[in-house]
DNA sequence: TACGATTATATGTCTAGACATATAAGTCAA
DNA sequence: TTGACTTATATGTCTAGACATATAATCGTA
C-alpha cells in the first residue's frame, strides 16, 4: 500500500492518517475488535510526531470509529446503527427549502396559572405563570403541521409580551433565548376530531407526532407537540458521516 | 470570576477551559454572534500554551458551538435545533435494555430473483437476487414491532445460507457485514389487516413506520420496514450534547 | 469613489520533546 | 488456584516553540 499521496499533501497529514484509518475500517479490512496499530507505530509509518497520529486518532475516537484504551491500544468498533442524525428543521425553513409558500396561523393564545396538567407536561414542580399557544402552518395554503406549545413564563418571561400572531414561536424564541438542549419523542396516533379539523383530514387518518422538551441548564424553557400528517410527512434521519 | 476550579484541577485543563467557554454560551452570557478571546488571550488568561486552548476550541468547533474564521476570530454559533441525535436502537438490545424478555419469530423467508419492486426499494438497477425476510420481534411475548426486510444478494452474498430462523437478520448483519452507512425515514400509518394481526392491535390503530436503507461505499447492503404500534413506542432524539 | 495590491494577524498544522496515569501482564505468596 | 503486589507500556495531556495560509484591514492608485 502507498503511505505517501500520489499526486501531493493535498490534504494536511493528520487528515490523511485519519482517512487512511478509516478507509480500512469502512472496507472491513479492519473489522471491528481489531486493534489498530500503536501511536508509535505511526508515527514510523508516517514519518511524523506523535501529536500528530494522535489528533487523528482522537478523531476517530470521537466519531465512534474506534474506541482507545490505555495501555491496550486502540481498537475498532462495532458499528452503531442506532445512532443517527435527526434533522428536524424549522417548519418555516422546511417548508421554504421545498420551494413552497410558507404560511402561518395563530389559533389561539392564553396567559394562566400553571394548571397541575401544565406543570406536568413542562416537568416542574413550582407553579408559575404559562403561554400556551396553538398554531398552524401550512405549504401553498395547505395544512402543513399543527402546533400545541407551553411556554414557561419564569424562564422566558418576555414571552409574555410577544407578538404570536405574525411570527411564530418557534422562531422567536430561537431569537430570543440562549442555547438550549432539546429532547424529541416521536410517536403516531390517529387524527381525532379536532385534529382532523385543523389538518383538513380525515377522522381516523394516521398522524406522526413530535413532542419536543427543551431546556436550559436545568431550567425548563418550552414544551411543543407537533402533529403531522402521517402519509405525507417523513423524517429523515442519516446515520453520521453522511 | 474564577478562572482555577475551587478544590482542585480535577479535570484537565483543555477541559475546564472548554467548559469555562460552554457555560458562557450556554447561559446566553456570550450570545450568538459574540466574538470570543483569541487564542493568545486565552493563552494568557489561563497560563497555558497556544495548543492547550486550541485543543478546548477545536472541540467545541466541532460540536458546532463555535465557528472558527482564519485571521478574523472565533464566534458563537446560533443554536440548531433541527440536529438532534436519534437512537434507534437494535430491537434485541432495545427490549432487553428495558427488562423484558426478548422473543424472535421468523414469519417467512424467501430467496429470489429481484423482481423490479424489490429493485426499486434497493435503489439498484441490475437485476440479481435477494432473499426478503418476514419477522416479529415481541417483549415478554407481546408483539413489539414487526420487520419487513430485503437482503441484496448481489453485496452479501453469504447471506443466502444463513439461518435466521434463530437470529434476527438485523443482528446477523451487524456481525457479517463491515461498517455501514444507513438513511432512516419516520413516518406513521394505520394498521391494515395484515399488520393489526402480526402486532395484534385492532385495524386503524396508529403504527410507527420505520424504513431503514442500508449501503456501504455505494453498494445497497438491507433495506428493512420496520412497524411498531404507535401508542406504545416512542422513538427518543436527544439534542447533541445531552 | 472604486478597485487592486499589500500587509498584518488569527487560525491551522506540526515538532520533539516531557510527565502523568490507567491498566494489562507478570510475579510472588497464601 | 487465587489474590495482592509490582512493573511495563500505551494513551492522555502539555509545552514552547515553528512555519503555513486564509483573509480582514489598510493603503495606494485610477
Amino acid at each position: 500500500m502507498s503511505l505517501t499521496a500520489d499526486t501531493a499533501d493535498q490534504p494536511t497529514l493528520y487528515k490523511r492518517i485519519r482517512a487512511d484509518i478509516e478507509k480500512r475500517i469502512l472496507t472491513g479490512e479492519w473489522p471491528p475488535g481489531h486493534r489498530i496499530p500503536f501511536e508509535h507505530e505511526l508515527v514510523a509509518r508516517y514519518g511524523c510526531s506523535r501529536m500528530t497520529v494522535n489528533k487523528a486518532l482522537s478523531e476517530l475516537a470521537q466519531a465512534d470509529l474506534i474506541e482507545r484504551r490505555r495501555r491496550a491500544g486502540s481498537f475498532v468498533r462495532r458499528p452503531q446503527h442506532q445512532s443517527a442524525v435527526l434533522k428536524i428543521a424549522d417548519i418555516r425553513a422546511e417548508i421554504t427549502a421545498l420551494g413552497r409558500a410558507y404560511g402561518y396561523e395563530l389559533i389561539g393564545r392564553k396567559l394562566r396559572a400553571a394548571t397541575a396538567a401544565d406543570r406536568d407536561r413542562l416537568g416542574v414542580k413550582k407553579a408559575g405563570k404559562v403561554v400556551a399557544i396553538t398554531c398552524r402552518h401550512s405549504a401553498d395554503n395547505v395544512p402543513f403541521a399543527v402546533e400545541d406549545r407551553l411556554i414557561d413564563l419564569s424562564s422566558v418571561p418576555h414571552a409574555a409580551t410577544a407578538d404570536f400572531s405574525r411570527e411564530p414561536p418557534g422562531s422567536w424564541l430561537l431569537h430570543h433565548v440562549p442555547w438550549t438542549e432539546a429532547e424529541h419523542t416521536i410517536s403516531a396516533i390517529v387524527a381525532d376530531d379536532r385534529t382532523a379539523e385543523a389538518l383538513d383530514i380525515a377522522v381516523g387518518a394516521p398522524c406522526l407526532v413530535i413532542d419536543r422538551y427543551t431546556w436550559r441548564s436545568a431550567r425548563t424553557i418550552t414544551a411543543v407537540r407537533l402533529l403531522y400528517p402521517g402519509d405525507s410527512h417523513r423524517l429523515v434521519a442519516r446515520f453520521k458521516g453522511g
